[in-house]
DNA sequence: CCCTTTACTTTCCATTACGGAAACTAAAGA
DNA sequence: TCTTTAGTTTCCGTAATGGAAAGTAAAGGG
């Protein structure tokens, strides 16, 4: 089990719910991660940057449909560091 | 039950320790809060501020062994706020 | 083969957030 | 009155974020 611990990359409420959208898959396209956060391309494209940059995240161009689209997952140090801030979350909320 | 919101103010590290740290209790003196979250006074001071403009905290002073101290407590519509948050941070990471 | 569309990326810009340090203030006490 | 305590406010610089617009690379259509 993760130990908890405060991250602060992960904690901004749009890079939480990305890797919170990642978490239970093994992948997802950068259009549908889009359309679940309502955010623009450009901000999204900055923070699966800086995701990308921590290695919390990697990033696969492939086709799907015949066209190139982006995939995202979670890298295991993500996954760890995700993991352990959401139970620093708990430690401080109380659950 | 408070419905799931969430609320950029209370999601920032410190405030939401003070948060958390005042929701269990009627209310808890500013060297305690200091304390715990390890900040210096003018930290502290601006986020309690920020808070009080919200009015996510009543600020009382009141001497406390002969000394004037301030005490912290989460007002109604700030344990709502709280409350709130945490119900949107726990829809956000499944729990 | 060129033009357009799609799917992002990057840049530019402005605002806001946040913390450290130091100056400032009010109320007790010595 | 001088000093200490307990915060408060100001000054400062850095970093975070987002919107908008320009840039890019790969398909696909005509």
């Amino acid at each position: 089990m993760s130990k908890a611990c405060f991250d602060s990359l992960i904690h901004a409420h749009n890079r939480l719910q990305i890797c919170a959208l990642l978490h239970p898959v093994s992948e997802l396209e950068f259009s549908v991660v889009k359309a679940q956060l309502e955010v623009s391309d450009s901000v999204l494209s900055k923070h699966v940057k800086a995701l990308e940059q921590a290695n919390y995240i990697s990033v696969a161009k492939r086709a799907s449909l015949s066209r190139p689209r982006t995939w995202l997952s979670l890298t295991e140090l993500g996954e760890t560091a995700y993991l352990g801030h959401v139970a620093a979350l708990k430690e401080i909320v109380g659950l």
